[in-house]
DNA sequence: ACCAAATATTCGGTCAAACGTATATATCGG
DNA sequence: CCGATATATACGTTTGACCGAATATTTGGT
């Protein structure tokens, strides 16, 4: 797979972005409700940021029943994965991707793995 | 030292720049004359392109003679330094990167090493 | 003091990114 | 078929990125 600097860069350039693919990378895949909720956005805030990223080739989505389901995309080069996980060891003391982990597990009616809305 | 991770990948996501950052990464210190050559802009553009690097705390300039030579900020987190190297990796084989250190060498009148224009 | 070389900055224009609001689409349950 | 929920897209606007061309600044040599 190919992936242009110029392209995997831009994505990671907006902190919404940046945080979506980041909480993917913790959890195997997170529907648009839960990303919304964590990133504290508008709906078609994420929804437009999301899109951005799946053109961007850096992710996949899926649906289930309502739910959209985002993943990072598993054909990613591996030069691309490992900036993905240096930079979440990066900003592991940053805010706001410190505490975003932690805003995650907070959120009522999980779709998923807890049984839904 | 602080590094935000929208001044890094915001920075990154210009060719110019990175090839410039990739150039600094490869050789101790390049002047703006070897790297406007090497990526083949005006001078102009290297300018204000190296301006930014400057501005996000990226790189350092040092001044000698005529010449401005620019390097890595050696306080860089070290988690950028990873990211820096994981990518010059990552590019090695796309064009124009795989392309710049031979450029690089093809430069007549090189300042600095070589003894200059 | 002047000129030339290397680099930086300014100016005006254009294009893309990002935003909030509004609307459209898709799916499920009744 | 209708309403409700989840998500996506369209619209109009504003902001910021980037560019080429022109000008300014700094320095060394004469």
């Amino acid at each position: 797979m190919e992936m242009l600097p110029a392209t995997l860069f831009t994505a990671l350039a907006h902190d919404s972005r940046l945080r979506c693919l980041l909480l993917m990378l913790a959890h195997k895949e997170l529907c648009v409700c839960e990303l919304t909720y964590t990133v504290g956005a508008s709906q078609p805030h994420m929804s437009r940021h999301l899109s951005h990223l799946r053109e961007a080739g850096l992710v996949l989505d899926r649906r289930e029943g309502l739910w959209i389901y985002y993943r990072i995309n598993p054909e990613l080069p591996s030069w691309v994965n490992r900036i993905l996980h240096e930079t979440a060891r990066g900003v592991q003391t940053i805010m706001p991707f410190a505490q975003d982990p932690d805003t995650l597990k907070t959120m009522p009616n999980r779709p998923g793995a807890s049984r839904c809305a």
